[in-house]
DNA sequence: CAAAAATATTTTATCATTGAAATATTACTT
DNA sequence: AAGTAATATTTCAATGATAAAATATTTTTG
């Protein structure tokens, strides 16, 4: 009956269980965030917890995969609330330079100690049957799909 | 400086893997199925090709994770393009009934075949990275992080 | 049996994203 | 140096999802 082979279609179910745990656990921890904060302005946050260097907003918006117009959406919600700092780049006039605020960084760590009941559940219900391969799979499944878009 | 453990901060990690791979795939798929189809719909085919059983609305949403009104929306399109039968439910009149269509089929088997270099495209590339397990794990992964919201 | 609770679907307002167009600036080419 | 191409950001209309309320029906319960 079906022209399609079966690498086809457990690839398109493994990818229909990638999306339905990335349906969750948005919703699980949107819900938890503080309300001021969505999904995209924490990841943008807790991305400059790693490293305070400024980045560009074509470079965030590399870095997560979004479209331009999206990620200057995200940051205009965050410069607005104080959270990041946008400069223009001195040398570029094209281009702004984004970089935390130490207010950002407290709402960061707020809204990390919002979610971190989820977190820690899932941990827990997960601990035992998440394989130390899990992520490297994933990352190289990600690197392998990925062409920029941007 | 940070008051959260790497557990936690490795989980974060690899839900922005999942959430970052859920994109790119559905940007891919997105894009190189039919017009007329856009991934939700195109699931809902592909659910019932698995097996061609009446399932309620509230059935499919909580199937897919999405909420009452999302699917709503899609069974809507879908009905007027006439790729599903949507019918009452004689025995209880809060319910509908709904199964896929011949041209729902087609459609379904046309779109696979839309989407086909796509997904051979990426099990090329990730063939000899993907280990067996990877599907196994991402599915406990799910069940556990999963209570139904609707 | 009547009232209250539960269930199923639809409707509504809101929000984040997308693709494409618009704007502005810089780099390349000859 | 002028003209063209490339790069960076913003704007805009359209889309699809959400949460919550509205509507309708069935089940439970006292």
């Amino acid at each position: 009956m079906l022209q399609f082979n079966n690498k086809d279609m457990n690839l398109l179910i493994l990818l229909s269980e990638i999306a339905t745990i990335e349906q969750l656990a948005r919703n699980k921890l949107d819900n938890a965030l503080p309300k001021d904060l969505n999904i995209s302005s924490f990841s943008v946050l807790n991305h400059f917890s790693g490293s305070r260097a400024e980045k560009t907003p074509l470079q965030l918006a590399r870095s997560f995969h979004v479209t331009k117009g999206a990620m200057t959406n995200t940051l205009n919600k965050l410069e607005k609330q104080g959270y990041i700092h946008v400069r223009p780049d001195w040398n570029d006039a094209r281009k702004k330079c984004v970089s935390i605020s130490q207010s950002g960084i407290d709402a960061r760590n707020n809204a990390m100690k919002s979610i971190k009941p989820i977190l820690d559940e899932i941990i827990q219900k997960t601990n035992h049957m998440t394989k130390k391969s899990l992520l490297g799979d994933l990352r190289n499944f990600r690197e392998a799909i990925e062409n920029d878009r941007v």
